[in-house]
DNA sequence: CGTTTTTGTACATTATAACATACATGGAAA
DNA sequence: TTTCCATGTATGTTATAATGTACAAAAACG
């Protein structure tokens, strides 16, 4: 996932370079010194929030353009580039394939969980719900007291903002889609 | 005007209250110190982008979210509230009434110049738009070499990323309204 | 070509964001 | 009450954003 300060570098020298500006203008134009755009525009530094401000209304553009950059249309994501997170001794392992970015509100994880393996989940933020799909194995969920067992082919959605387990209670290893859902205020 | 990081401010606070969190709570979710977090919060700080970004990534929230602070249906906009901008030793004011703004494309002016009164306007920012129309008096636009002079009810429209001046070629107060238009690239 | 000007970067300094720690205040529990 | 615990604020320190000046390379000019 691309550093954002990166992405406003990108965004502010493309912008400048295509009006065809120099430092010294924008410095001009925004209030801020040129050495400090320069160093923005190398990613060199993390600007505050006046900053961007004060560019985006020197140069009259809209402070969400100097932040998003364009996602291309299709984005494939190989197992072998995801970063593990694992625990327990390394009995079950997360790949976050899709995580959580400015607008989009949701992220999807992949979960394995070898047998006998057993994942403690804290609460997530208020208002959180999950979507779980078992693939292989059996898998039980404790929340609210509750336990749920599920099977290859079960589903299970509940609300995530309170502690929450996952236990491999199946003879093989487990593997689920997790789909963490933050619905708007 | 409001400035960004109180805005940035409210927005924070609401959010945190309206979640029932506390801002110890708010620091484990984010990464951020619960001391940079109030400090925010009470507008004593002007935090970093990344700052931010940890902040909207770790409750789940759009950046956007955290600066946009919802505009009123209606604004009144009162003469006497607004900054005049005078120079050529008085003799002519500049009234903005509605300034530029994140995502809007356009800024408002009044433009009023006594008898005799000259206005030399340096080029703004490349593509930009001037759209005037006279209300009172006799106005002399010079722009790239050509003249072009105005009377109450006349108006025109001219790529204003070139120098150009105004004069009041009448024998009476000029006014206009102007509108600076900054188009989408 | 050499000279001048323009443009971006390196450097030194100041202002302030960010953090860790300690403190004060206001409930809840006893 | 008294004690305890939770929450937000004040304080001191470090990291870094922001600026001004000086420099080097490239572009424009003669």
């Amino acid at each position: 996932m691309e550093e954002i300060h990166l992405i406003l570098a990108k965004n502010l020298k493309a912008f400048r370079e295509n009006k065809k500006l120099s430092l010294e203008k924008v410095a001009e134009l925004t209030g801020v010194s040129k050495t400090m755009i320069g160093q923005i525009e190398r990613g060199e530094s993390s600007p505050t929030i006046t900053t961007i401000w004060k560019i985006a209304n020197g140069l009259k553009i809209s402070f969400t353009s100097l932040i998003n950059h364009p996602q291309p249309d299709t984005q494939l994501v190989l197992r072998k580039d995801i970063q593990t997170l694992s625990e327990d001794h390394g009995r079950y392992r997360v790949y976050p394939y899709f995580p959580f970015e400015n607008d989009k509100r949701f992220e999807v994880y992949t979960v394995e969980i070898d047998k006998g393996g057993y994942l403690s989940a804290e609460p997530h933020i208020e208002g959180t719900e999950e979507l779980i799909v078992v693939f292989d194995g059996e898998i039980t969920i404790r929340v609210n007291n509750d336990e749920y067992t599920l099977e290859s082919g079960d589903s299970i959605r509940f609300k995530a903002d309170k502690p929450h387990t996952y236990h491999n209670s199946g003879k093989s290893l487990a593997r689920v889609n997790m789909i963490l859902f933050y619905p708007a205020e």
